[in-house]
DNA sequence: GCACTGCTTGACGTTAACGTAAGAGAGACG
DNA sequence: CGTCTCTCTTACGTTAACGTCAAGCAGTGC
């Protein structure tokens, strides 16, 4: 439990996120955490990355698209160049949650108008039923 | 071209869907063509249940889902119940659709602030490459 | 020496909603 | 009769992000 390497196990309880997955995002080159042995040590910056990417999904960014963004931010060189596409990427994603929002926003508004159909309809049924009793 | 029944292509013209995606919903039960000779013929109850099937999916149903709703319609007895039935899944539906627009506009506003802080990264960074030259 | 625990590397399984290709029948047209 | 066009069935392919075994090494406690 060193304060600069933590097994898989402490990165699974510290970021609630299974084995499986860290493994997952090693392979997809994600994360890239050292050997002692055989074991992986999760490092400062595979800390700092995974914090990242656990935001990229919030955002609905996919993992190839996380690894793009993490890998511009690495390069280290031409980096105005880099910031901008990043900054552009992030821009449009934005622009897709906006549109997939107000698209859920009329989905929404449309079944809320369904929905009062269907409780004058149930309401009418109900009143049928006592009627004919 | 009947008034009453539909070939696959005309199916596919008006509600701009694919072959295979009839025959897909076909196999899953979801629509109900009868068969002159080896053809398929869309009826007029398939269209309504096309119809609710699209709908249903704007509405983030799945297949399955939509399926349960379709076949509540037409089970036609103990209609009351099964009308209330529906009603209450469309409802969870809805107050599912709403949390995760929620999460979306929270999503939205995180990447936003994000997006500030780039803009004054980029800024700053362009200034510096500016004054470095 | 042995059990127990934790970690490892494969490698196949899962889910949804179709896409896509192969091979063939059936009716219309000239 | 040949060709064209439409349709049919069958069945494997696709995508993302892991889940779920299986089998085995490594260190620790007793």
């Amino acid at each position: 439990m060193s304060e600069e390497q933590m097994t898989i196990r402490e990165m699974c309880d510290a970021y609630d996120v299974t084995p499986r997955t860290l493994r997952f995002y090693e392979s997809k080159e994600l994360l890239f955490p050292i050997r002692e042995g055989q074991k992986r040590l999760f490092t400062k910056r595979d800390r700092a990355r995974l914090k990242l990417i656990l935001r990229g999904k919030r955002f609905g960014f996919s993992l190839e698209e996380i690894r793009q963004l993490l890998d511009l931010y690495d390069m280290g060189d031409q980096q105005a160049t880099q910031l901008q596409r990043t900054y552009d990427v992030a821009r449009q994603r934005l622009q897709d949650m906006e549109e997939q929002r107000d698209e859920l926003n009329e989905a929404i508004d449309d079944l809320r108008e369904q929905l009062k159909w269907g409780e004058q309809i149930i309401a009418d049924f109900e009143k049928d039923l006592k009627a004919a009793q």
